[in-house]
RNA sequence: GGUCGCGUAGCUCAGUUGGAUAGAGCAUCUGCCUUCUAAGCAGACGGUCACAGGUUCGAAUCCUGUCGCGAUCACCA
């Protein structure tokens, strides 16, 4: 801000005058509510420096501001805190510089490239509640980052090969009787979800039998001809065996229609896609070359390994004996390959917390390896997202369906906006278009304004709120301000102006956007822009409720809280859009 | 057991280089629609910031220990 270094200069002056001290940095802080004042310089900080009374100290400050400052206009000292009165010139200048500054809040792009991998789904199954988290968190990542002047790329890989996979085809070869999405109506992925349930079921079957023959667990679970059956038709996909691979298209491709409905719904998209099955073997020659240096050392049975005992880690294995890739293996591969392609300076992996070990190993191999964009590396773990009953688990049904989930929330949007009736301009497209934004909305803000790190404990039972720190509440107030802007009067230069104090409080909370922008960039939380976006709309309420803004006495009252207006609606709009969230024109 | 993360009002969460009397929403209660949309506003009630020490002018915030919850420690991904 640009007052606070025009402060700060002052101060300097005056210690230098007044106590031959050189200092720079001050401690600025808004103004708490309860005491009069816009800024307030923190006066105890500086009596390490000059032992004195903070209180005369503050004063003398405050003078010498008061005097030198001209937008200085009045202090009081409390305590140890001085609190400084700015100017209504300040103010109105303040409202004009933001109003007439283009993407306000948002830095200029600058050459610096960020990949940003979000989603990474199986193809085995539907999306569930864990998934939208994930993709919400890594769409608004991308975004707040673009915001803050990175260029971004999108990225995903999509899980397509494996054992897991494996298990879904043979249950669908063995019970599906060419079962397909259109014979059933189902979507593709949901379809093959249920398959992958039903191999669980009847390898559980297949287990209980062989137990009863009187086989240890263990053993029955090695046994079972289910998984041995399914564990030969990934060695014949890794032949490249002519039929399975192409029941392996056939049923990925069904899975990914699914998947484009999905995030279509959600409003998730990517710039590339990278598929595992192109991938995995990625990364043994790195291996390779990684052994001759030394970074890497093989065991007598050929495996590879990396010693990271000296970094506080363990031993961690990068090749198998039998000289197939590992996770890390691939996920070293993957990571040089991506940078290759788009020569990006860094890169953000939205994964959940169960990983964080992983990627803390990966990290520092790459780091090991001499690659010098390692250093910009940055996991985005997040928390889980966990039922009252515990973890969600496919294979046990225990799950909450994305496409189940984004369609209750519509539902509960049309419920509520039929009971309020406020829609009778809108037609029944609209409407449905309406409760789409509203119902998303909720769900959205209601997952992103968590601190992504913390777990979240979702209860079906109780629905997501729509009142309060929600996202429709946010809708709500750009809907209101849309209803005032379209019965404004054309605006008019306003060039003196007398603030009401609830005026102030909307100038100085949009002043934040900027810093904040740049705040939830570094630290990779769209929670903060949530936050942010909430205590905007709190400020505003509670000036439109307490205020007039058309039927204001004076006319410049008028133009300036319609200004004024303007610009908070537009910040929500600019701040949703951070998040992934679509403001209503009317609800 | 080792490592990492979390613990703030009945519930869900803010509280960011350590700053004033720890804030919101939900729930409960009280007011406010004849004025710009009441999905709102104004207010009441509600706290041992898990616990115990320490650092200092000042600690929910930093350090140490304890307890509780979660994750992880696979030739799985």
């Amino acid at each position: 801000m640009q007052i606070q270094k025009k402060l700060a200069s002052a101060v300097t002056t005056f210690l230098q005058q007044e106590h031959q001290l050189h200092l720079n940095e001050f401690d600025f802080q808004s103004t708490r509510k309860e005491f009069d004042g816009d800024i307030t310089l923190v006066v105890f900080s500086l009596l390490r420096h000059i032992k004195t009374n903070p209180v005369a100290l503050g004063n003398a400050i405050g003078t010498f501001l008061k005097n030198e400052v001209e937008e200085v206009t009045d202090f009081n000292v409390v305590k140890g805190f001085l609190n400084i009165s700015l100017s209504d010139a300040y103010f109105l200048s303040e409202l004009h510089t933001i109003t007439e500054s283009k993407n306000f809040g948002f830095s200029i792009e600058a050459s610096e490239k960020i990949m940003v991998e979000y989603s990474s789904p199986n193809t085995n199954k539907p999306l569930h509640l864990g998934h939208i988290r994930n993709n919400l968190l890594g769409y608004a990542v991308a975004e707040i980052l673009k915001a803050s002047g990175k260029k971004v790329i999108k990225t995903q890989i999509i899980n397509d090969r494996g054992i897991h996979i494996c298990k879904s085809m043979l249950a669908w070869q063995k019970f599906g009787n060419e079962e397909n999405p259109e014979s059933t109506g189902l979507k593709g992925d949901k379809l093959v979800g249920n398959y992958y349930v039903k191999f669980d079921k009847e390898y559980k079957k297949q287990i209980e039998a062989l137990q009863a023959e009187g086989l240890e667990e263990k053993e029955a679970k090695k046994r079972a001809p289910l998984l041995i059956e399914a564990k030969q038709m990934l060695q014949k996909w890794e032949q490249g065996d002519e039929e399975v691979v192409a029941l392996w298209k056939k049923m990925n491709n069904w899975v990914y229609e699914g998947f484009k409905e999905t995030y279509k719904n959600l409003g998730v998209d990517f710039d590339k896609n990278y598929y595992e099955s192109e991938t995995y073997l990625l990364g043994k020659d790195i291996v390779a070359k990684g052994l001759e240096i030394g970074v890497f050392f093989k065991k007598e049975d050929g495996s590879v390994w990396i010693d990271l005992t000296e970094d506080g880690l363990d031993e961690k294995i990068v090749l198998r004996a039998d000289g197939t890739a590992v996770y890390m293996t691939q996920d070293i591969g993957t990571a040089i390959q991506r940078m290759q392609d788009f020569a990006a300076n860094g890169m953000v992996y939205t994964v959940g917390n169960e990983q964080d070990y992983h990627f803390k190993v990966l990290f520092l191999i790459l780091k090991k390896l001499d690659f010098a964009w390692a250093e910009n590396l940055y996991h985005l773990s997040y928390g889980m997202v966990d039922l009252p009953s515990g973890k969600m688990k496919s294979r046990e049904g225990t799950v909450v369906d994305a496409d189940d989930l984004i369609f209750e929330m519509t539902e509960t949007a049309r419920k509520i906006s039929s009971e309020l009736g406020k829609l009778d301009a809108y037609n029944e497209a609209e409407k449905e278009e309406l409760y789409q934004k509203i119902g998303l909305g909720a769900l959205k803000y209601y997952i992103l304004k968590v601190d992504p790190k913390k777990r979240i404990l979702f209860n079906p039972e109780e629905s997501v709120d729509f009142q309060g720190n929600t996202g429709p509440f946010i809708q709500y107030t750009y809907a209101r301000i849309q209803s005032i802007l379209k019965k404004a009067p054309k605006s008019i230069a306003v060039e003196a102006y007398i603030f009401h104090e609830k005026e102030k409080a909307l100038i100085k909370q949009l002043q934040l956007y900027p810093e904040t922008i740049q705040q939830a960039a570094s630290q990779y939380s769209p929670a903060l822009i949530a936050n942010y976006t909430y205590d905007l709309v709190k400020e505003f309420n509670s000036f439109y409720q307490n205020v007039s803004i058309l039927g204001a006495d004076k006319t410049e009252q008028i133009h300036v809280r319609v200004e004024l207006s303007a610009l908070v609606a537009n910040v929500i709009k600019s701040a949703f859009a951070l998040l992934g969230i679509e403001v209503p024109e009317q609800m």
